[in-house]
DNA sequence: TTCGTAACTGCAGACGATTGCAGGTGGTGA
DNA sequence: TCACCACCTGCAATCGTCTGCAGTTACGAA
């Protein structure tokens, strides 16, 4: 299994004795061919199985009708989330997806960027890998006048439009419920702070403290680098506070799988002992014992948006101003954080 | 921003005042060239930041160093491991991958399959839908001669490669396991009957039985249709059942999560009252409670090697005789299979 | 001086599809 | 019978790249 050619225009042009051209506007139904020829050709390439080369259609009106993705990786339930959402709305609208992944590394973004320009992708979504703290090839994008839009893991200085959740508000949901329930030392273990998500849920970590009138101890925010290891210690150091938390609000939901495993390894006891919420609202998060609180972000949701808007301007239908389109994120609350200190 | 035109050999060729044929055989690094003309058009090139247009070039070359793949959903974990070996070979073998799911709809999956033809894929990872039951799309690939390889969800009547797991060598395993721990009346919670894996994974069941003297009860053998209700259905089935059976092996780990929530809800205890098992090994297996007796199947694996015999084909590295590859599963001992019956 | 020969470089024609324009055919009316 | 006008259809250029072949130049040898 070899040489597979597959039927093209010129063949059908033979066989029924009529130019190319011919045959190309009699498949695009022109209405200055005659009816029975028309027909004729129709017919003949259907039976002949033709399908357009598409590489060549996307040469001659350098449009490929093709977007490029960029995740940090398929295999988190979130991103795989997203693409499913991005491949759906792109498909209806007549477009096909190039999905790349960036394995958190800045360095393969990079990459993954000048190969799908130089495919000559239509346009690019992308969500920053962890690594990136640099934005030149952004930039270069930017000057170079092709068109991409940032989702969920974004840089604010970038002047194009983007799709971003309510992470602030997410989490000061999150974090009232936990004071509503009773806690006030509510710890905060975040990701490396550069990250943007972080930041943000930092932010409404901090809101709803102050407007609970809880002074912020920084000695409550722990810092994880993510891994299982880094995890586990932000655990283990959590439970060796004095005093103790009574609640711990993790910024991604695998961190607090994490510290949840580790702690019942050590007979602690959720939510009886301590709260625990997560983010993100993984598959996990429902199935953990006690399945855990969390905020939803819907990841096919904002896939669809983002390719929507992108598609948009593309077809000219969007200002060509950039955008920020924000998504509400909900809280889900999950039996790990019914705990109820009561204050003396 | 819209008009981002790329640099092309034929700017570069203007601005040093040579041909476009000097300009591509200076960036091929062709011996014919002086070593000066070159060197100044390479770094000319550098310079106006010239990147090819890959569409052009695969026209001009019929290959178009890209491959498609068809999953049935990109969420699925094990999907998704599968397409991130696949993206990191090609990736270092040169190839562009484009991904696209059926939804386990046949349809799409036709539909899926013209629009990779047409994109001119050099061959296509194909694993097939739940619809799937008529394979002409799947023959006529292969009468055009279109390389394709099937991986996981296989069909064994079409004369290409395949990639496979021991299913019934993993299920073996597991029942086998249980069977030691103790269990006769052990239940199989199967999918759709005429799912591959359905069939396979019995296979496996039955043969564990036989060997162990067990006799094959088919009031033990249940089917789900994989939805939540249906998976709610068995579960309320097999606690019906008098005498209610020993363990239950469930064909995806899915099901058995579903299983186990039902059976937490009504009081029954795991694997103090049943044992329990699963297949895939799905991130939720370890963290439900009890953690889940699986069988991990290495998905990143398959997909590196289901790309790479492709590749190899491609390449004509490969015989050009189709062969089929199993994977070998990994039985993934944890607490819901610890219930030990005593015989009387 | 003249010719041969490297050593370079450019022309032109692909790859497959699209499209402005020119050309050809037939029919109609004067 | 001739001219004109629809109405079709084909030519050729185009998109960006690659490559067989031909052409140019300079240099050395006879």
């Amino acid at each position: 299994m070899k040489k597979g050619r597959q039927v093209t225009m010129k063949e059908i042009a033979k066989k029924l004795g009529v130019s190319v051209s011919t045959v190309s506007r009699a498949l695009q139904d022109s209405p200055e061919l005659h009816a029975e020829t028309k027909r004729k050709i129709v017919e003949a390439a259907k039976e002949m199985n033709y399908r357009p080369n598409l590489l060549a259609q996307s040469l001659r009106i350098s449009r490929s009708k093709t977007l490029g993705v960029i995740v940090p990786e398929i295999t988190s339930h979130f991103f795989a989330s997203c693409i499913s959402g991005i491949q759906d709305r792109a498909n209806t609208r007549g477009y096909n997806v190039i999905i790349c992944q960036s394995n958190e590394s800045l360095a393969l973004e990079k990459a993954n960027i000048q190969t799908l320009v130089s495919s000559q992708v239509d346009g690019l979504l992308i969500s920053l890998s962890r690594e990136t703290n640099t934005f030149d090839h952004l930039h270069d994008l930017y000057q170079r006048e092709i068109n991409f839009v940032l989702f969920d893991r974004v840089e604010e200085e970038i002047p194009v439009s983007k799709v971003t959740f309510n992470d602030a508000g997410g989490a000061y949901e999150v974090v009232k419920h936990l004071l509503e329930n009773g806690s006030r030392r509510i710890a905060y273990v975040s990701g490396p702070e550069e990250l943007y998500i972080s930041k943000k849920r930092k932010e409404g970590y901090l809101r709803a403290l102050t407007e609970f009138g809880v002074a912020a101890d920084p000695l409550l925010v722990h810092i994880s680098d993510l891994t299982l290891a880094g995890n586990l210690q932000v655990a283990k150091d959590l439970l060796e506070m004095d005093p103790r938390p009574e609640a711990v609000f993790c910024m991604i939901d695998p961190v607090a799988v994490d510290v949840l495993t580790y702690w019942k390894s050590k007979g602690i006891n959720v939510p009886e002992d301590i709260a625990l919420a997560g983010f993100t609202d993984n598959p996990t998060a429902a199935v953990v014992e006690p399945p855990l609180t969390t905020v939803a972000q819907p990841g096919y949701e904002m896939g669809k948006l983002a390719v929507g808007h992108l598609l948009d301007q593309l077809d000219g239908i969007a200002s060509e101003d950039p955008i920020s389109i924000v998504l509400d994120t909900t809280l889900v609350i999950r039996k790990s954080s019914q705990h109820f200190p009561s204050r003396p």
